[in-house]
DNA sequence: ATTGATATGTTATATCATAACATTTCTTGC
DNA sequence: GCAAGAAATGTTATGATATAACATATCAAT
């Protein structure tokens, strides 16, 4: 069993611990995340789901399904991309704390990365002095990658 | 003269210093920002434009003014929102620094506040550990302001 | 006035996203 | 098994943000 099918079935043990299902569609959508290097959108989904499982799914439903997945905890939504991701730590129990989301601006490559507990309560501690309340505290940055800086170079 | 002609005279010094001519069309989208207690998309500003001053500029062309004003300094596009304020610190001579722009999610008010230093350097601490380059450090966060609060409550 | 540079207009289209309603599929109690 | 309700997906239409390509107008300097 591969990398893909292994974080799939782990994905699936995860929904049914409280009532919800992985349905095919949504393991196509997750595992078309999970297969791909770089943030893709629901358009892009329907494409991959067409090309790898020749299964037309409407984008209409692949947003659906995206909501579904993000509510699981299983995909990120970048909004700096419009795009989404597969969590890095989908197979992790621990919890998954606030994260910064690294997104190559040339490639779309993303890498999720922790931030520590004393640098999120200063960014928060600045929130609630300007008398803001933070709602998701998801760090999305602009960035080059490794491979875009050297072929920019 | 009020605060709004204000600012914009000061912008247009700040244009001229270098050669770059803040037209009235570029002056009435930054006026529209200014006078804004929130922020705006693109085609909302061109709705100000013919309301406020019975001119119609075309969306493409306030994308362009939006992109030229961006240059300047003079405004932020904010990729959360896909909506666009006028810098906080229009007027100010100091350095820009790195900013943390708080994003109300439901009345789309945005305060931009200051980082420290020692915070930012960590941020981009971790970014370069990752093998990346940060290309803009300017950081959104999805919040509620004050108002909202109350009024959720 | 001529000319080149800058700014703006026009038209078409790409891309991301949601609303409203219809249909299918699954689950569960009988 | 089957009826009824819940959950998932399909369908169609449309809204919102953004860019590309090319035309025209305006400005600045000679
Ligand atoms: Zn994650
Ligand atoms: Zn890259
Ligand atoms: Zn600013
Ligand atoms: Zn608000």
């Amino acid at each position: 069993m591969n990398r893909v099918q292994n974080i799939i079935e782990h994905a699936e043990q995860h929904c049914k611990e409280h009532g919800a299902r992985l349905t095919n569609k949504r393991k196509h959508v997750l595992s078309g995340l999970l297969a791909s290097e770089i943030a893709l959108s629901a358009y892009e989904l329907t494409e991959y789901c067409k090309t790898e499982f020749d299964e037309a799914i409407p984008a209409m439903s692949v947003y659906r399904i995206l909501e579904f997945l993000e509510e699981e905890h299983l995909v990120h939504k970048l909004k700096l991309a419009n795009k989404y991701v597969a969590c890095a730590h989908i197979t992790c129990d621990h919890d998954h704390g606030v994260q910064q989301f690294l997104i190559c601006n040339e490639c779309q490559r993303v890498k999720e990365i922790s931030i520590d507990k004393s640098t999120i309560k200063k960014l928060q501690r600045n929130v609630e002095d300007a008398g803001f309340h933070l709602l998701s505290p998801q760090l999305e940055m602009n960035c080059l990658c490794e491979r875009c800086m050297v072929s920019a170079a």
